[in-house]
DNA sequence: TACATGAATGCTGCATGCAGCATTCAGCAT
DNA sequence: ATGCTGAATGCTGCATGCAGCATTCATGTA
């Protein structure tokens, strides 16, 4: 589980941001060092310095000296939605002027796994291309700062989505999007990216994400039509 | 320097980024935990807390083992102003549909600052007021991780200008900007949030970092003809 | 004189001890 | 039974000891 090449710290920060990531920890739970350093073997220093720069990302929160894993609210995650729309039409800006065709290639292929139609069961899978689509946009964008902001985005957002979103996605809540639309969206992007056309490539992006921001609204509303109004 | 009431780790995390940012600690500065402590008057232990939190940010980096101030190239801050680009033009866009009147009086003092002639001598007082005009379109938009971005797109880009801007900005060297370009540019921005015109803040603020961008390559022609080619 | 090799130094990363604060729980009084 | 008070517990933040790694310096050799 940790090896000791590199810095135990930077281990630790690893397994406790995938563990909240990917909901293993869930919101509002707590973190205590002790436990978690008998967890993972090692001593309490390199835990408290991992906790440290997971407060400094904002996954974990101070609870009166106790870090708990952080509650977003749909507030929260609509704030980060609208920092990806800047962020996201830059990067597809600076990637429609920089690709090349080896990049090219490895982007529609990411698009392609929207086009063959999936089981229901595997929708994770659809949503890992889509994560992977966005991220090869900022990798080509050739901007270390942008994919870093995008990152940190990325993650706090998901931590919301895999507590939140995952009911959204049940085809019987009515609240999942049609995967014919952000097919179109994806392909918008893609387009004008293969084009090299910078300014549609930035106004697809950014269209793109102004849907989930509606769609983000939308499914709040039906899935808790009492809160939505006093913006939870 | 130091009190207790606050955590020290955090204390001492402010106090090193302030002095990095200003100047005081220059990039590639060696920083060595227990000058630090002797120097702040705590134990190594809440410094090296401190250096994981400004390594987080990026103000710092690793080189083997040792800590030293980062050393940005002028890539990293023409990558870091196409982030600003992306999140200043949401943020004007924010809230150019949310300010208020008292907000925008705020702003339109902070604009002001740039109509009335200054001496040579405190240009420095016009840089503040062009930040604080900035901040405030940011705290006006109400989106904190917007905020929270944005800061961190700033320190960093303030540790290259302090050090090397600097010269930019001495008009003997050809290469500072009108006053009147810059004074023009906010103007736009203002006047479409007093407008409440989302889509006209949002091209303006762009448009703005669009021209900063423009300079900086330009400028760092100016100063290294040779370096400049070469993508220092 | 230049270079190589080994010892000494300097600094970090991790482990652990200790003190302080907050929370909790038990016991007592009403 | 309920509310209050004090003790016990749990956890963090800071200090410090120790080991390991890298760099540096000195000494010896070609």
């Amino acid at each position: 589980m940790i090896s000791r090449g590199r810095a135990l710290r930077d281990q630790v920060y690893e397994n406790l941001r995938d563990r909240i990531v990917n909901g293993e920890l869930q919101p509002g739970e707590a973190l205590i060092e002790v436990e978690l350093a008998a967890q993972l073997q090692v001593s309490r220093t390199p835990v408290s310095n991992a906790l440290v720069m997971l407060r400094e990302r904002g996954l974990i929160q101070d609870m009166a000296g106790r870090m708990e894993v952080c509650v977003l609210k749909l507030e929260d995650v609509l704030d980060l939605y609208w920092c990806r729309m800047g962020l996201d039409g830059i990067a597809a800006r600076l990637a429609a002027s920089r690709i090349n065709a080896k990049e090219l290639k490895i982007l529609e292929q990411h698009l392609k796994a929207w086009e063959t139609p999936v089981r229901e069961s595997d929708l994770s899978a659809l949503w890992v291309s889509d994560l992977k689509f966005h991220q090869h946009i900022y990798e080509v964008s050739g901007n270390r700062h942008l994919v870093r902001f995008s990152e940190m985005a990325a993650e706090l957002a998901a931590v919301y989505r895999r507590n939140t979103i995952r009911r959204m996605n049940d085809p019987q809540s009515g609240t999942s999007r049609s995967r014919d639309d952000v097919r179109a969206e994806h392909h918008a992007i893609f387009d004008a990216i293969a084009a090299h056309d910078p300014d549609a490539a930035d106004a697809a992006a950014r269209q793109h994400i102004q849907m989930v921001i509606k769609h983000l609204e939308q499914a709040d509303m039906m899935l808790d039509p009492e809160e939505a109004l006093t913006s939870k």
